[in-house]
RNA sequence: CCAGAUGGUCGGACGGCCGCUGCCAGCUUCGGUUGGGAGAGGAAAGUCCGGGCUCCAUGGAAACAGGGUGCCGGGUAACGCCCGGCGGGGGCGACCCUAGGGAAAGUGCCACAGAAAGCAAACCGCCUGCCUUGGCAGGUAAGGGUGAAAGGGUGCGGUAAGAGCGCACCGCGCAGCUGGUAACAGGUGCGGCACGGUAAACCCCACCCGGAGCAAGACCAAAUAGGGGCAGCUGUGCCGUUUCGGCGGUACAGGUGGGUUUCCAGCCUGCUGCCCGGGUCGGUCGCGUGAGACGUUCGGCAACGAACGUCCUAGAUGAAUGGCCGUCUACUGGGGUUUUCCCCACGGACAGAACCCGGCUUACAGGCCAUCUGGCAAU
RNA sequence: CGGAGUGUAGCCCAGCCUGGUAGAGCACUGCCUUCGGGAGGCAGGGGCCGGAAGUUCGAAUCUUCUCACUCCGA
């Protein structure tokens, strides 16, 4: 179906999105997003899950839901150039599947449009 | 049937669709693609011990310091682990718990209370004698009180009152006998209490230990910066080779950016090319045939060992097992019913390999199997 | 993944090696001082010593297990 998807592996490339400041958070994730300085022929995800959701099981768990939903939604939904992030939370493990996709689909309408009211 | 003890084992099952990471085979435009097959645990955990493996140190060995272990025998590659036995404690019992060497080698400590806390001593008492109230001198350690602990315990005799002062039993110590590989157990004789506790206090004795860890270590190696070495351009001769265009070596002559006032040498510095060395990002190896698993037989009470046969069984690196659906089956709650059975909802315990093994410890919804103990009922 | 270390009053720390009384500083409460406040002085309250077993007569201290947190090795 759709685009290729690239995965972020290295540790500066999640300081660099991190470091963007542009974000939306949904009850089982956080999601954040940045221009690829390099190219622009694809799009990129990277997933983090701290200690703070739980031990190895559960963070293990985490970001294989994250990686399958992202899947589903970023092949159509991605931009090419971009590089995203998906922080999970303690709930991403636990909660229905088909609202964390809906929520990553609205997240992702709600990123592509830059926001001009901050704060 | 109820209650309990010990050991073992499983820890959701089956199917469909879409995906993930290696392996094998085919195709390939070397990017991939198609097919087949594999893919977390009993604790993968905590990192508390023992090894393998790798590097460092080291002449062999021993010793000091430091650390660890500690009844006896066996098992094992090794262990602080396991098995069997002994001693002590608990339970009606099956059975369970037990850091369990040495306190007459030495040192330290035992707060408070109490007269006295360590080669014993004597506060209140008790008894005797002297003395006109009350004390003094002596005997004594049975009784009182303090304490965690007061220099054997109980009973009888004995005595002025008492005391192992004497006797019996128990405890303790010494000597020797029997059984046992040993720890130890059981008699016998003697002693007549002399010897408090603490070694997870210092210590003594016996035995063991070099240090660090796969982010160990080995190899390949971009860009940038930097280190070391060689050469630089032209012409001619000679030698080797030749596909007759050249290429390589060597000799001679001239020439070679800048600085050191000028020239040569030397030195410093720059440019260009090549080579060497170090090795950052990254990559490859280490990285799974092993003290291996399963089965049978034999030896042994057992841990375990031997022989034979079969099998190959995870290898990721921002880190592979997930998402959805259906049926069944546990748990929990509710209802009809209340022996059973039926319906609905919720929803799978602890937990995820990271170099690998042997153990220990800790976490864990629940299910199953075997053996044994106590009680009730029936025969 | 591997290796070290720390948990004690509301906060930051002593005490642990060598076992018997938990103690400073800031903060808090009351009083004095001041017209009032601050500063200062005096007095006072507050801690099952991270948790559980064990050794000992007795454990914050010694031993073992466990939980949480911090730091180091690219």
């Amino acid at each position: 179906m759709g685009r290729p998807l690239g995965r972020l592996k290295r540790r500066e490339d999640f300081l660099r999105v991190a470091a963007a400041r542009t974000k939306r958070v949904a009850h089982g994730f956080v999601l954040q997003a940045c221009p690829n300085p390099q190219s622009s022929e694809e799009a990129r995800v990277g997933f983090t899950a701290s200690r703070k959701v739980g031990g190895a099981v559960d963070r293990n768990k985490t970001k294989r839901r994250l990686r399958v939903a992202a899947r589903h939604v970023l092949s159509e939904l991605g931009k090419p150039g971009m590089d995203y992030v998906l922080i999970g939370r303690r709930d991403t493990a636990t909660m229905a599947f088909d609202t964390l996709e809906k929520d990553l689909r609205h997240a992702m309408t709600k990123i592509s449009e830059p926001r001009r009211n901050q704060k």
